[in-house]
DNA sequence: AACGACATGTCCGAAAACGGCGAGCATGGC
DNA sequence: GCCATGCTCGCCGTTTTCGGACATGTCGTT
């Protein structure tokens, strides 16, 4: 449901390489909408968008990744738009406050957004973050500090926490 | 009631053997009126009126049910003499614009003759088609997809369709 | 004249199931 | 004692499922 309105709301998209596979990014009127590895879970699948590679978001958007996956960039600077329930916001803005080379866990997350004890609707909420690198749902972990999971498999998960010199 | 006045109209009669079972074939002064499978919900029994196979109409139905059960058929050409309600001609009139080999449901029916909720009472008005096979109730499913019922048994209905390649 | 039963489908609310968790406890090795 | 491991159970937003209510035209019964 909220991926159908989400990819509904879509009015342009463009797909980039990166060392870890295609991304396909896709916009709203209001801002970026999402950022989807190939074949990661919750993936809208084709887009009816059409493709704009000239549009001015989605350019910054391709070039800040290009210089984060080069290790030039540590924070992204891009209007967004999160399409999702109250909570789900409140949890996807949390994780924009993680900065990079630090992680943290589910319960903290939650102790954040004020419901100390919602940690497994936490758990939730971050497995369906729409805009991922973008929102660093890679850089929450598990209490005991366990990779415990990512939509676009752990072996992106890692890299990526390599990649920002996390560990 | 209706059947009453339907078998009073009735002017002529000839029983035909198809690989469903024999077929009671019945037309009125102004087309054919009816056709029965045998033992059907809502078979009139005994007709009066006299049998005559060499009525150029009844003649023609019946050439036209051999070729179709052949398999050499998708269309009837015959005129036909509907006794029902209005409602009731609305619907079955809808029927017939039902092609061989494709399927509908009752709300769909519901929708074309322009009462999208009276669904039940499509439901209702197609278990009365007195004209079988002819006018092709069987072609109507179940929103989902299920079979939900049919005057001649289940068994037929399928092999119906199974005949038209629908499914 | 009123009522109930149908060859259905849609909508809405309640209830249950399902997670990218974490704390608490029991166990078993040193 | 101390620690690591593995279980159970509570937590809570979201999703899915399920059950009932309703709409509707005819006909057979009361």
């Amino acid at each position: 449901m909220t991926l159908k309105t989400l990819a509904a709301a879509c009015t342009a998209q463009l797909t980039i390489a990166t060392p870890l596979g295609p991304v396909l990014l896709a916009r709203t009127e209001a801002g970026l909408a999402g950022a989807w590895f190939e074949g990661q879970k919750d993936h809208p699948g084709v887009l009816t968008a059409p493709e704009r590679p000239a549009d001015p978001l989605l350019r910054k958007a391709a070039a800040q990744l290009a210089e984060y996956f080069a290790g030039r960039r540590s924070r992204f600077e891009l209007r967004l738009d999160l399409i999702g329930t109250g909570f789900q916001r409140d949890v996807w803005q949390a994780l924009l406050g993680i900065v990079s080379g630090t992680t943290t866990s589910y319960g903290d997350i939650a102790r954040r957004v004020g419901k100390p004890k919602a940690v497994r609707a936490v758990g939730a909420a971050v497995g369906r973050n729409p805009v991922s690198v973008i929102v660093p749902c890679h850089r929450v972990l598990g209490g005991d500090g366990s990779l415990t999971g990512y939509a676009g498999g752990l072996g992106r998960k890692t890299a990526l926490l390599e990649l920002e010199g996390a560990r």
